[in-house]
DNA sequence: AATGCGGGGAC
DNA sequence: GTCCCAGCATT
């Protein structure tokens, strides 16, 4: 039974209520500048969607504010160095995403003349735009009636036809009875759905009775909308430990390192460590020393929880080739992740 | 269709 | 502690 042939989604009520309550967001045109003829500036767009995959607004206001002072535009973004955009992502995440944003805005300047392509199509052609992000910049900047669907619209929609089934397993069918429900503003749509979800219809909190799909939705009719999205089962987190390495030269200088250029947090900074395995293993010291324990951190990933034991000693700066010296009062401008800064931290740094 | 990939805000 | 967030690339 196909949702797309279920009643679609009440575009007119959703639309006047944002105007009444759109968010103020630093990317944002309102729904009123929109109605006056300004259009969104589709770098700015960019820019925010790919910091917003899987990542709060809340996290992303800073950084958003960084980058656009930095690089007001995507000829200036294209012309810094990548590791200047690794050092200002640093903390944020996914750092796949900023390899694939530099390579995203030097594309745009190489072969769309630094013109962001004005179809989905087109957009999701480039690095780190995918099915989501396409559709939301071409909403938004062009307002390209395109259905666009991130994870709070799957709570949204597995509310508003109460699915009975995880998501995932009925996606295309959410899509086809979003897409029936794009009006002529798509943009504000898309940005009311969005902000309708990330506040009336939250994860752990549904206000219907002041929704505007309240007349529609299955689950509020049923009085159970906290019971969609129906989860699917979440597999165990594993523990995996190890230990860290922070070393000083007689000046206090900190050796950092590069990481690999695959894998997780790839070529971003870090001190060394040991391998990070599923039993405790003794430490395996990258030079002799006198080596002092000064604690131990715990970090969770996506798919693992990190326990790394701190430890850190004054060395003689030889038989390290790869790294760098770094002033403590320097690590702050080191792509360094949230986990080595935990560590360095817990050395008594930064 | 599954998996790898961060970090933090809100509860 | 748990949940999940304006997902994408790869396999």
């Amino acid at each position: 039974m196909p949702l797309s042939h279920h009643h679609p989604v009440d575009s007119s009520a959703v639309l006047d209520w944002y105007d009444l309550h759109a968010r103020d967001l630093p990317w944002r045109v309102s729904p009123g500048d929109r109605r006056a003829g300004i259009s969104p500036d589709p770098y700015r767009v960019w820019l925010s969607e790919v910091m917003l995959q899987q990542t709060t607004v809340a996290a992303v206001k800073a950084y958003f504010l960084r980058f656009t002072g930095l690089w007001p535009t995507v000829f200036d973004l294209a012309a810094a160095p990548l590791d200047a955009v690794l050092r200002e992502w640093a903390g944020l995440g996914y750092y796949a995403r900023a390899r694939n944003l530099h390579a995203c805005a030097q594309a745009v300047v190489k072969e769309h003349g630094g013109v962001f392509p004005q179809s989905s199509a087109g957009l999701q052609a480039l690095p780190g735009i995918g099915a989501y992000t396409s559709a939301a910049i071409a909403a938004i900047c062009f307002d390209e009636p395109i259905a666009v669907l991130d994870g709070n619209l799957d709570r949204v929609l597995a509310r508003f036809y109460a699915v009975p089934v995880p998501v995932r397993e009925v996606k295309d069918d959410l899509r086809a009875a979003l897409q029936a429900s794009v009006p002529k503003r798509a943009g504000d749509f898309a940005q009311a759905m969005m902000d309708l979800g990330a506040t009336i219809c939250a994860p752990r909190n549904a206000s219907c009775l002041i929704c505007p799909l309240q007349p529609g939705c299955i689950a509020a009719r049923e009085g159970t909308p906290l019971l969609y999205p129906v989860k699917p089962a979440k597999a165990e987190k594993p523990v995996r430990r190890g230990h860290a390495y922070v070393m000083r030269d007689a000046a206090g200088d900190v050796y950092l390192q590069t990481r690999p250029a695959k894998g997780l947090l790839a070529s971003m900074t870090e001190v060394p460590t040991s391998p990070w395995v599923a039993e405790p293993a003794e430490p395996d010291f990258p030079l002799t020393a006198e080596w002092r324990r000064c604690g131990s951190i715990v970090h969770v990933f996506t798919h693992f929880r990190l326990e790394l034991d701190v430890w850190s000693a004054v060395v003689a700066p030889e038989g390290l080739e790869h790294g760098w010296w770094a002033e403590p009062a320097t690590l702050g401008r080191e792509a360094l992740p949230t986990l080595f800064r935990k560590v360095l931290a817990e050395a008594g740094l930064s």
